[in-house]
RNA sequence: GCCCGGGUGGCGGAACGGUAGACGCGCUCGAUUUAAAAUCGAUGGCCUUGACGGCGAUUGUGGGUUCGACUCCCACCCCGGGCACCA
C-alpha cells in the first residue's frame, strides 16, 4: 500500500479551482418573491481594507462560512457576498505620508483580501463583489443622502462640533471616546464652531429602541444600543424670569421634586446667558465664566470627580408651582445638548445640585421623606434620591407617595399651561461632514441666488477630483480644486461652488449590505424586488466593537429608506452573532507588541481548513479566544488523521461504490459505530444552531476517534460510513479536506448532498448505564435496559455491589429514580448510634 | 457610580438541577526507529507493587434551597466590557 500522506496545500487548491471555475456559490436572482422562504442571507460585516487580512478577519469569514455552508445544506438558497469598506482614514494618512494615491494602495490591500479569501476557500459569491469608493456605487451613496436630504432628513447646521487637531476633521460624538479623545489617532478632541451636515437620526430614537424588541440580536448588544439612545421620561416644566419676559423650559424626570427646586441653572452655551447678565453686576464675572468653559476640552468639564463651579447671573425666574424667585446661574455641570440646555436645581435631592448648593451656600430643601421614617430622613443624609412621600409641597401634595404625586404634578402643570410630560433622547443628530479626501462627496451645491441645490440626480455621481496634496489644512482638500469646486447652479445657470466635504464612512457601510441584493443596478440603487427576495439578512456575523454606530445607523438607514417607500422591512439584520476578539499571550495583537499572528503564515504552515477549524475549536466563537500555535497544530494532527483513515478506508473498500449506509441490522462494534455516527449528526446540528462550533468539532473528533479504535474489527462499509458521515460533518469548518475525503469514500460532492439527519432508533440505546447514588454521591454504575419500570431500577441499583456495600446496616428513607439516568437512595442510620 | 458579561485541572475549554473535567494542548512514560521527526498507546490527588478495585477533596469566597448544585437564590471578592455631571 502506498504511503498515504495528507497534503493540504495540494488538496485546498484542488478544490478550489473547481468552486472557482464552476462559480459554486453564486446565486442568481430569481425574480420570485415566492422562493424568498426558503432563501437564506448569511453576511459577515465587510472588511475595511488596510494592509493584509488578520486573524479577526479569520474568524469572521470562518464563522460566517460555517453557518452559510449549512444553510445551503439544510436545502436553502444562499446569498453569501463580499465587498470592501475602502474610504477611509488610513488610506488618506497613508496617501499624505508617501503622496500615492489612496485608491492604489486601497487596491493592493483588496487585491490581498481577495486572495487570502480564495485561498481560505471561504464560499463567496464573487459575482457580486463590491467596493464603496467605486463610482458606481458612491453614486447611490450620494443618491440616498440626496433621498435624506429631499425629505429633511439631512440638513446643515452651524454647531459645536468634535474637531480632530491632527486628523484635522470634524468627528462624529460616536467616533470620540470617554476621555474626550479622537477614537483613531487618540489626540484630544477640541471644540469648533462649524457648519455642518448632520442626518437626524434622533427622529428615529424611538424606532430605534422599539424595534429592538422585533430582532434576535445579544442581550448585551440591545443594552448597549438602549444605552445609547437614552431615553428618559419626565415633564417639561416652564420657569418664567419676569424681568426679561421670557419663557424657560427646563426637562426633569423628577416633577415630583419640583417644590424642593432653590435655583436654576443654565448651561455656559446656552444663548441667552450673556443677555440675562447683561446689565447686572455678575456681567463681567459670567463673560469670562463662560468663555473658560467653552475652551475647556469635553475631558476636562467631564470629570463627575472635580468641584462645582458656576456664576450667578444676577436675574430670578419663577417656580411655578409655588410662585417662588428663584436665583438663576450659569454652571459647567449643565449640557447645552441634553434638554433645553437648562435645569432647576433641586439639591435635597439630586447630587450635583447638592454638590454645587454646598458649594455656593444655597438653600436646600426636603421635599421627599422615606416611607417609614427612618435615619434617611436626617437632613445629613441629603440628598436623597428615592422614593418616600411628599413634604413642603403644600396640602394639595403632601403626604402622597412620589411616584402618585409626579404623575399628579404633571397634570397640574398641563392643566395651568406650566408644563407637560416629555420624554427626551440622549442621542443625537449624526454628524456625517468631514473635511477629508478620501470619501463620497456631498452631493450639493451652494447657488449665489438659490443657496443650498442638491446636485440632480442624473448628475451623480460627483466625483472626487484627482489631486496631489492630501494634507489637511484645516478645511477639505477638496477645496483646494478650483475648477472643481467651481460650477453653475443646475437651477439658474448662474455661479455656484461645491460642498467640498466628504461623508463620514459610516454613511457608505449602511446600506452595502441593500446593495448586494442588486449590484449591477446601474439605473438604481437597488430594485425593490431584488430587496424583497433577500432582505432582511438572516443572519449578520461582525466584531462587537460595532455594536453601536455601525448597527445604529444600518437600523436608521433601513427606517429612513422604507419612510420614503424603497424598502418594505423596518429592520435590516434578523439576527445578529458578534464573534469576540482573537489574542496572543492574552493581549491584543498589534505591531508595537510583535504578537500579531498572520493568517497567511498559518495557512502556509498547515493549510486553510486547520486554521479555520481551529479557530472555531479554541472555544466558543462569541468569547475572546487566545491563539495557540501549538492548538493549531493538535488540529491539523486530527485533520491528518481524518484524511489518512479516509483515504485508506476508501482504498480498502473499493473506493466510489456509491454513497454508503448504515446497516440497520449492525451488530457489535459495526453498531457502536453506526451509533456514533448519529450521535455525531445530532450533535453537530444542534451545535450549529447555538453558534457552538468548538463542541461540533470535538463531536466529531470522538466519531473519528472511535473509527480509529474500531477501525480493524468493525466491517469496512460502516467504517465507511462512519467516516463520511464525519467528512460530512465537519464540511462547514473545514470544506477542503472534508470534500476530499467525502468524494474519496462516495465518489459525490459533499456540498451537493443534503445534511444528514440522525434516526432517532439509533440515539436511543437498549441498555444504558445506570448511575447508582446513595446519599447523592456516586456509588456503583450498572448495565440497565432501555423502558425499565421504576421498580426494576431500584432492584438493580439496590443489587449492585458497592451500592450494598454503602446501604449496610442503614434504613433507605428514599429512592430518587430518574429513569433512564439514576436512582438515588437517602439514607440514615438505623441505630442512632451518637459516638464521637 | 450605574448596566451587562465572566471566574471550572498545568493551559484552552465541556457539562437539559442528575457520573464534574468531553474534546484538544502541554507534561511524563512506553511502542515503532540505528536515531530523530512523524505515528500509535498509556499514566495523570491519595491508598494499592501494579492492574482491578476502593477512598477523599474539588467548579472565586461565605451562606441558602434541594434527595442531589458548576448550574437556582442571597451576600461578598476578583477580572473583562459598555455608559457616565444626560437633570
Amino acid at each position: 500500500m502506498t504511503a498515504l500522506q495528507y497534503d493540504p496545500h495540494e488538496i485546498e487548491a484542488r478544490w478550489q479551482d473547481i468552486w472557482a471555475e464552476e462559480r459554486t456559490w453564486e446565486v442568481a436572482n430569481t425574480h420570485d418573491a415566492a422562493a424568498h422562504a426558503n432563501d437564506s442571507y448569511v453576511l459577515e460585516m465587510l472588511p475595511y481594507p488596510s494592509g493584509e487580512p488578520h486573524i479577526g478577519h479569520l474568524k469572521t469569514y470562518s464563522v460566517g462560512d460555517a453557518i452559510a455552508h449549512f444553510h445551503r445544506r439544510l436545502g436553502r438558497r444562499v446569498l453569501h457576498p463580499m465587498g470592501y469598506d475602502a474610504f477611509g482614514l488610513p488610506a488618506e494618512n497613508h496617501a499624505i505620508k508617501t503622496g500615492e494615491h489612496p485608491r492604489l494602495s486601497t487596491a493592493v490591500s483588496i487585491a490581498s483580501f481577495q486572495r487570502q479569501f480564495r485561498s481560505w476557500g471561504i464560499s463567496i459569491d464573487w459575482s457580486r463583489e463590491l467596493a464603496t469608493h467605486e463610482p458606481s456605487y458612491y453614486r447611490w451613496t450620494q443618491w440616498i443622502f440626496l433621498e435624506l436630504f429631499r425629505s429633511g432628513l439631512a440638513y446643515r447646521k452651524e454647531a459645536a462640533v468634535k474637531w480632530c487637531p491632527h486628523d484635522q476633521t470634524v468627528l462624529a460624538n460616536e467616533q470620540v471616546d470617554a476621555d474626550g479623545r479622537c477614537e483613531r489617532c487618540g489626540h484630544l478632541v477640541e471644540v469648533r464652531q462649524l457648519e455642518q451636515w448632520f442626518l437626524r437620526i434622533t427622529d428615529y430614537a424611538e424606532r430605534l429602541l422599539g424595534d429592538l424588541e422585533t430582532i434576535d440580536w445579544p442581550a448585551n448588544v440591545k443594552t448597549m444600543q438602549r444605552n445609547w439612545i437614552g431615553r428618559s421620561e419626565g415633564a417639561e416644566v416652564t420657569f418664567r424670569c419676569d424681568e426679561l419676559a421670557i419663557d424657560y423650559p427646563v426637562f426633569t424626570t423628577r416633577p415630583d421634586t419640583l417644590f424642593g427646586a432653590t435655583f436654576f441653572v443654565m448651561a455656559p452655551e446656552h444663548p441667552d446667558v450673556l443677555r440675562l447678565a447683561h446689565g447686572t453686576e455678575h456681567e463681567h464675572e459670567v463673560r469670562e465664566y463662560v468663555n473658560v468653559a467653552l475652551n475647556e476640552s469635553n475631558q476636562e468639564r467631564g470629570d463627575v470627580e472635580r468641584p462645582k463651579t458656576g456664576v450667578p447671573l444676577g436675574r430670578r425666574v419663577t417656580n411655578p408651582v409655588n410662585g417662588e424667585q428663584i436665583p438663576m446661574y450659569v454652571a459647567d455641570y449643565v449640557l447645552m445638548e441634553y434638554g433645553t440646555g437648562a435645569i432647576m436645581a433641586v439639591p435635597a435631592h439630586d447630587e450635583r445640585d447638592h454638590a454645587f448648593a454646598r458649594a455656593f451656600d444655597l438653600p436646600i430643601r426636603r421635599v421627599i421623606e422615606p416611607a417609614g421614617g427612618s435615619d434617611a430622613a436626617d437632613d445629613d443624609a441629603l440628598p436623597y434620591t428615592g422614593d418616600g412621600v411628599l413634604v413642603n409641597c403644600g396640602s394639595d401634595f403632601d403626604g402622597l407617595p412620589n411616584r402618585d404625586a409626579l404623575a399628579e404634578i404633571v397634570r397640574w402643570l398641563d392643566r395651568e399651561g406650566n408644563g407637560h410630560a416629555s420624554v427626551n433622547y440622549r442621542l443625537r443628530d449624526w454628524l456625517v461632514s468631514r473635511q477629508r479626501y478620501w470619501g463620497a462627496p456631498i452631493p450639493i451645491l451652494y447657488c449665489e441666488d438659490c443657496g443650498v441645490v442638491p446636485v440632480p440626480d442624473d448628475q451623480l455621481p460627483v466625483q472626487l477630483p484627482e489631486i496631489d496634496d492630501y494634507t489637511p489644512k484645516g478645511r477639505s482638500p477638496l477645496a483646494a480644486v478650483e475648477d472643481w469646486v467651481s460650477t453653475n447652479c443646475p437651477a439658474c445657470g448662474g455661479r455656484a461652488r461645491r460642498e467640498t466635504d466628504t461623508m463620514d464612512t459610516f454613511v457608505d457601510s449602511s446600506w452595502y449590505f441593500l446593495r448586494y441584493c442588486d449590484p449591477h443596478n446601474d439605473l438604481a440603487a437597488f430594485d425593490p424586488d431584488a430587496l424583497r427576495e433577500w432582505m432582511p439578512v438572516d443572519q449578520y456575523i461582525g466584531g462587537v466593537e460595532h455594536a453601536i454606530l455601525h448597527l445604529m445607523y444600518a437600523r436608521f438607514f433601513c427606517k429612513a429608506l422604507a419612510d420614503l417607500g424603497h424598502l418594505d422591512f423596518q429592520e435590516p439584520f434578523q439576527a445578529l452573532f458578534t464573534q469576540g476578539m482573537v489574542t496572543k499571550d492574552g493581549a491584543k495583537m498589534s505591531k508595537s507588541r510583535g504578537n500579531v499572528v498572520s493568517p497567511a503564515s498559518i495557512v502556509e504552515r498547515v493549510g486553510a481548513d486547520a486554521a479555520r477549524c481551529y479557530i472555531l475549536f479554541v472555544g466558543p466563537p462569541d468569547q475572546d479566544a487566545d491563539w495557540s500555535d501549538a492548538g493549531v497544530d493538535g488540529v491539523h494532527r486530527f485533520l491528518s488523521r481524518l484524511w489518512r483513515l479516509g483515504a485508506e478506508t476508501a482504498e480498502r473498500g473499493g473506493a466510489a461504490s456509491g454513497p454508503p449506509h448504515g446497516d440497520a441490522g449492525a451488530q457489535g462494534d459495526d453498531l457502536v459505530l453506526l451509533r456514533k455516527a448519529h450521535w455525531a449528526i445530532d450533535k453537530v446540528s444542534g451545535d450549529l444552531r447555538r453558534f457552538a462550533f468548538n463542541t461540533a468539532i470535538a463531536a466529531v473528533m470522538e466519531l473519528l476517534n472511535d473509527c480509529s479504535r474500531l477501525r480493524d474489527s468493525a466491517d469496512v462499509e460502516m467504517l465507511r460510513f462512519a467516516l463520511a458521515t464525519g467528512a460530512s460533518l465537519l464540511f462547514p469548518f473545514a470544506p477542503h479536506v472534508s470534500a476530499d475525503v467525502f468524494e474519496r469514500l462516495t465518489g459525490e460532492r459533499v456540498w451537493e448532498t443534503s445534511w444528514p439527519s440522525a434516526e432517532e432508533e439509533l440515539l436511543e440505546r437498549d441498555v444504558y448505564e445506570l448511575v447508582c447514588q446513595v446519599n447523592g454521591k456516586l456509588r456503583d454504575r450498572v448495565q440497565a435496559a432501555t423502558g425499565a419500570s421504576a421498580d426494576e431500577l431500584k432492584e438493580l441499583c439496590l443489587a449492585a455491589p458497592n451500592v450494598q456495600a454503602h446501604l449496610d446496616g442503614n434504613e433507605i428513607v428514599k429512592a430518587i429514580v430518574v429513569p433512564g439516568k439514576l436512582v438515588n437512595f437517602v439514607v440514615r442510620p438505623a441505630v442512632s448510634t451518637v459516638s464521637f
